[in-house]
RNA sequence: GGAAGCAUAGCUCAGCUGGGAGAGCAUCUGCCUUACAAGCAGAGGGUCAUAGGUUCGAGCCCUAUUGUUUCCACCA
């Protein structure tokens, strides 16, 4: 069992050959106590095309803390891993990799395509789940899916006819965010806004009634072929008398009306506005008020409409297959087939030539661009799926407002709430292959739909086969499903009914609106349930300088890399030390080498353990053989466990860790092997059996606490000591134990370690080398605490040669050390300078005169006397008492200096 | 335009429901003390953004201001 550990901490020789071992053993799958509830996380599934990054990295690490903390608690933990097929982005991917071999998703084909895109599958999906795993994730791999398998289609296809039926989803013309470039729909929430440089162009549209120029503004001149309507503000007196009359638009001499509507600002430009109701959100809605015609006039991949279109329209129309709300299509003449960016220049030329271009001035504005591709969204009048919002968004404003739901860090909410209370129709449809299938399908002959899970079907009308639509779903309807999708649903499996509602779900606060709020709704309505009852929200990592890492400035960090130099433990360590729930954080190799050292310091604590321990099993000593630093480590050690474990159930991990950190290293390293190092030396004595006993415990119990942040290097440890069981990753979390509570020996101990601090300390003033060592003598009425038991701890710790504890002590010429249980004298006659010690101890008696006159007035404050809690006022008490005592002995000593 | 976060040591950040500010890194001093120099011991360094208010008492609560970041909406 025992076995001697290398002198500095490696980690690669051992995460792979811990990890290989803990997954054959199946400790990742659920187990415990099965009346216990049950614990359950699904991850947010990464996109199979991606590479693990930081935010992943810190993702699963919270994830794996919390999962790991509950395993051990005795909870049935489950945590659900996979993968998300990201329906646009792997598209676009493979539509990038095709170009290269200079090929178009039409050369091949549907089926062609698809079959790349699993080969893609194959090949890409399996990655990040291996970089998972480098991590120390403790997923259930069994249990792994993808949201394109079978049973999450399933669902998927379930939940749309369900929807269906009920109506609130359905198919129409509506304005949509239309990516010319990945040539899709795409919905509100993936739409990112940007400040860019454009111009404000002022046109003037003559008026045919009167023969006036009315001047109006636009920053898309390209879209006037499209006007149907110039609008004014009816409280407008400027144009009271236009009600009624009508422009002629320039350049193709159409006329269209004049009408008034709220849209018009008159505080804003001239107050007219052109109204283009196939291309503008606002001008839509204005187009629905008054009635007026939708002129198309741009094509679904960014380019001016022509005679083609204008006929395949038409023949629509004459075959009355053109649904309700079909724009009309424009034939744009000398414009057809140039860009919207080429079409812009040549109509402006042309209206500057008519002189209808008033002026330019520039300005900056905010442009809609695609979340994935970044190009400009053309808001276009499309035919699409839609999901009926607003029954669904109030249960699910409900969840959260009554507690069923509680975001961490709460202000979420506000977020969540504002977006959920001002929600529009969702557009679900995606004019993508990467994806799932509309289970819509259409008769050629009749246009009859039908909806259904079936895989095919015959028109109920004239028994034909239908068509299945072309169009496939928005990646996040199937990721909206994923917390219920995952374990089962809609069968009704064991993994359903043990697992869900899951507890807690952890991400990043960018994806609030894409994917927590619509699990949320799905979750109340497909299953009844709420599908977790805590969000843990955390932040962005950012770089040392606090950007955003991205691929474009080159400033990502590669958690690959970090783990291969400083090992998992040590980027787990980083990325959870400090972080608080919502807050980014930036990561630096200042944080990193941190997190190193102390994965080393831990390492060479057991290093040290293990070469003074003769004992094989764990156990801990009678009380009565105790000794004093026994007990107080036992005791902080307690304490420790009941803030570990009350920061972690309060998603406080970055404090608890902390906690530990401050434990293990100022606590357990610096002070306690330290003072019982001549206990460990000194083998085969009782006081040795009992601190190896001591230490071995305190230790062991301490990797198990550390355990969910570090795995790797705690289990490697912990199977070297003396332990039971054969995985710390399923031993039993520690708990606190009311019989480890010695508070009058803490007290005893902090009063040593004064002591011996305020020695150091005065050494170190005076240049005093530790090799120098010196007689010390302590004159104390804590006669409990200074003994001749607690002599050697002086002699090891503050370069002590003898000690003696004795009732006065006259040898002017000493060093005086008082705290506020002790003076100590050390002869040191001659490295004092008395002028200097003089000084120094005026002005210790100033600071403490001062704290004392400060506690007094605060004591004599009656107010505080009579509101304040009686333990904080016996507190303060406590301090003067103990200013007091230091000021007794300050004042003593400068008399003897004087003498 | 609406909302939220942040502002604490030179840098990066903790500071839980109000009871006289902490850590890591950096700096300075001294140590090869046989677990660890990726270490040990010690030190310096803060009007807790500004101005008011509530309270016996404010880094923490309230109001306003400034700076900064983000989200949402809109800009014809």
């Amino acid at each position: 069992m025992k076995k001697e550990l290398a002198k500095t901490y490696s980690p690669a020789e051992l995460e792979d050959r811990l990890y290989a071992q803990w997954q054959e053993k199946g400790y990742f799958k659920p187990a415990g106590d099965d009346t216990k509830p049950h614990f359950s996380i699904v991850i947010p599934p990464p996109n199979i095309t991606g590479q693990l990054h930081m935010g992943h990295a810190l993702d699963n690490t919270l994830q794996d803390i919390l999962i790991r903390y509950k395993r051990m608690k005795g909870f049935p933990t489950l945590w659900v891993p996979g993968t998300d097929h990201a329906s646009i982005a792997t598209e676009a991917k493979i539509v990038e990799a095709m170009r290269a071999e200079g090929l178009t998703k039409d050369d091949i084909g549907r089926d062609g395509f698809l079959e790349r895109a699993w080969a893609w599958k194959a090949k890409y999906g399996g990655r990040i789940i291996e970089q998972l795993k480098k991590l120390g994730s403790s997923c259930d791999w069994s249990r792994e899916r993808f949201t394109l398998d079978e049973g999450c289609s399933e669902a998927v296809r379930e939940v749309f006819v369900r929807l269906y039926e009920k109506g609130l989803i359905y198919r129409g013309n509506r304005m949509v965010n239309w990516c010319t470039t990945c040539k899709t729909s795409i919905s509100d929430a993936e739409v990112e806004y940007e400040d860019q440089n454009g111009n404000f162009y002022h046109l003037l549209y003559p008026v045919k009634e009167t023969g006036e120029m009315l001047e109006l503004a636009t920053t898309r001149p390209e879209t006037m072929l499209g006007d149907t309507a110039v609008a004014i503000n009816a409280e407008d007196p400027r144009y009271a008398h236009l009600h009624g009359c009508h422009v002629l638009l320039p350049l193709i001499n159409k006329e269209i009306p004049i009408v008034c509507d709220e849209h018009a600002d008159m505080t804003k430009g001239t107050g007219v506005v052109k109204i283009t109701p196939a291309h503008d959100p606002n001008d839509y809605e204005v187009g629905q008020r008054h009635n007026l015609p939708q002129v198309r006039v741009f094509t679904y991949d960014g380019k001016m409409t022509g005679a083609a279109d204008r006929a395949e329209w038409e023949d629509s129309v004459a075959r009355g297959t053109a649904a309700v709300g079909e724009p009309e299509v424009l034939d744009c003449g000398k414009y057809a087939g140039l860009t919207t960016e080429e079409a812009r220049k040549v109509i402006l030329e042309d209206l500057k030539e008519a002189g209808l271009l008033k002026s330019v001035e520039p300005l900056t504005h905010n442009v809609g661009t695609c979340y994935r591709c970044h190009h400009v969204i053309e808001p276009m009048v499309s035919k699409q799926w839609f999901v009926k919002m607003e029954p669904l968004a109030k249960p699910a404003i409900d969840a959260v407002r009554s507690g069923d739901i509680r975001f961490v860090p709460e202000r979420f909410d506000k977020n969540y709430f504002h977006w959920m209370e001002n929600i529009r129709d969702w557009c679900i449809s995606r004019q993508l292959w990467w994806g799932h299938r509309i289970p819509a399908f259409y008769c050629e002959d009749c246009g009859e739909m039908v909806v259904t899970k079936e895989a095919s079907a015959i028109c109920p009308k004239c028994g034909k086969p239908m068509e299945q639509d072309p169009d496939t779903l928005d990646t996040w309807f199937s990721s909206a499903l994923w917390p219920f999708s995952t374990l089962g649903w809609p069968e009704d499996t064991e993994d359903l009914k043990k697992y869900y509602p899951t507890s807690t779900l952890v991400t990043g606060y960018d994806i609030i609106t894409f994917w927590v709020s619509r699990m949320i709704f799905s979750g109340l309505e497909y299953t009844g349930k709420a599908p977790f009852d805590t969000v843990l929200i955390h932040g962005l990592v950012r770089d040392a300088k606090g950007r955003k890492m991205s691929k474009s400035l080159g400033n990502g960090i590669d958690p690959l890399e970090i783990i291969d130099t400083y090992g998992a433990d040590a980027l787990r360590f980083a990325l959870a030390t400090g972080n608080s729930p919502g807050n980014d954080m930036r990561f630096s190799d200042e944080k990193i080498e941190a997190a190193r050292n102390f994965n080393n310091k831990v390492w060479n604590a057991a290093r040290f353990i293990l070469m003074n321990l003769d004992i094989e099993e764990l156990s801990l000593p009678a009380e009565e053989e105790l000794a004093l630093e026994d007990k107080w480590i036992l005791s902080l050690y307690n304490t420790l466990v009941a803030d570990v474990t009350n920061n972690i159930d309060g998603y406080e991990l970055g404090v608890a860790l902390a906690k530990l950190y401050d434990f293990i290293w100022d606590i357990f390293c610096d002070w306690y092997i330290e003072l019982v190092k001549p206990r460990l030396f000194d083998r085969g004595s009782e006081s040795n059996l009992t601190a190896q006993k001591v230490i071995s415990y305190v230790f062991s119990s301490t990797l198990k606490l550390l355990h969910p942040f570090m795995p790797f290097i705690t289990e490697e440890i912990w199977q070297s000591l003396p332990h039971e069981g054969e995985s710390i990753m399923i031993s039993d979390y520690p708990e606190y134990n009311p019989a480890l509570n010695f508070a009058a020996d803490e007290e005893r101990m902090s009063r040593l370690i004064t002591a011996i601090r305020a020695i150091r300390n005065r050494r170190s003033e005076m240049n005093v080398p530790p090799s120098r060592r010196a007689a010390l003598y302590i004159v104390t009425e804590a006669k409990d605490t200074f003994s001749d038991k607690t002599s050697a701890f002086f002699e090891k710790m503050a370069s002590a040669s003898t000690v003696a504890i004795v009732d006065e002590y006259h040898d002017d010429s000493a060093v005086q050390i008082i705290t506020d249980s002790a003076t100590v004298y050390i002869p040191l006659a001659d490295m004092i300078d008395f002028e200097k010690e003089l000084a120094r101890l005026e002005k210790e008696k100033a600071n403490t005169e001062g704290e004392i006159s400060r506690l007094e007035k605060k004591l004599g404050n009656e107010g505080f006397i009579a509101k304040a809690p009686a333990n904080v006022v016996e507190a303060e008490r406590e301090k003067l008492r103990k200013y007091k005592d230091t000021l007794d002995g300050v004042i003593k000593a400068i008399s003897k200096i004087k003498k």
